[in-house]
DNA sequence: GTGGTCTAGACCACC
DNA sequence: GTGGTCTAGACCACA
């Protein structure tokens, strides 16, 4: 995990919880570590890593236990579902087909290059 | 035009000619027009359209001829496309990809996302 | 540092900033001084160094951390030769050796005032 | 000449007039080119002709008979020449003797250069 | 008329 | 605290 992205760090790291999620590495209840592990582990100011912990807290796919940590919260994996989703959808894939007719690309370019990449 | 407040102005300016010269909307030596008159029109800072225009002459996309304003370059398309290209397939394709995989989904969702749009 | 008129602030100040690098003042992951800093220093507009940071960014120079500040940039040194030299080799040499003969002057000329200006 | 330089046309349209006085093709009295007859060759606005004629005029260098056209004025030669030393003096030399530190060159490399551009 | 630079000051996201 | 963007308005050189 490289930070010379124009993402946020803080969302970067968000990203990541998310993606474990959805690829069931975490599931619900499972204590996630803490926020000074995790600053320490990537170098990152503790400030960053506890926004991230905030924002995914205010979505409500983890919660706090005081004095012990964060879990992931039950019903995480749907919701983490339904907001990548809707993000998908709304944002990226609209800019994804208007660039493809630009680049005068097809679909099967895009299917060409996954093949590619599982090589 | 009108701007969306994830990216900023001056970035989705460029994107406007960029996307012209793709469209064969404006070719080579094609006065564009000028700073104040840009400004004027899409009710923005005259310094605001400076850099765009600055960052297009950067990349050689356009260039300038003193007192008189600001033309398509010579080879403006190709280099348009290459960096379009590189762009979205460094950055927009992988992300997206993943995301697919992510989400379950299969090119063929996103061939008929495209249809429906055209409907 | 005080401003000549004749160029301009922003490109001094990355000129300031080249001949530092070039005198291994300043090396691979130096931090150097925030913009608000310079901006101080120099009595001069934040806006003004934001400008020369982002040109030597652009040209890899420096980079920039997230919330923290600009450094200077792994190869830097190199790059800023090879910046330097170019422009040197293309501009000022050939205008610089067509006035030696307007002037009728010799190279040994140039080896005397270079004399002179040490003592 | 062609005008992508940074230089100023009109400046340009000088110099070109004060060389070819350095190198005797322009003599007292000889008469030059009428302003809209240098504009047309060049592709540039009369105005631009016109003001570098002004400059030249103002220095002494050529003067007008109304009605007839510019002529080259009685010790232009010497003019001229204490014009651009003095300019080369004052203006390049030490920034160039700066730059040959900088990158550490010697005066023997920029005669290599000289006798290289000579083949 | 054209671009180019600069200032002053504001607001924002991020670390 | 850091950078990044934007506005408003000014001034300048140049064509």
């Amino acid at each position: 995990m490289d930070f010379n992205n124009k993402k946020s760090i803080y969302l970067q790291i968000v990203d990541y919880f998310l993606e474990r999620i959805l690829r069931l590495e975490l599931k619900e209840n499972d204590r996630i570590a803490s926020v000074r592990e995790i600053a320490v582990r990537l170098e990152v100011n503790p400030n960053t890593v506890m926004r991230s912990y905030s924002y995914l807290q205010d979505k409500d796919i983890i919660f706090n236990k005081r004095g012990i940590g964060y879990f992931i919260a039950v019903g995480a994996f749907d919701k983490t579902l339904d907001l990548k989703k809707e993000e998908f959808l709304k944002e990226e894939v609209p800019s994804f087909i208007k660039m493809m007719h630009l680049l005068k690309m097809q679909c099967s370019d895009i299917e060409n290059l996954q093949n590619n990449l599982k090589n």
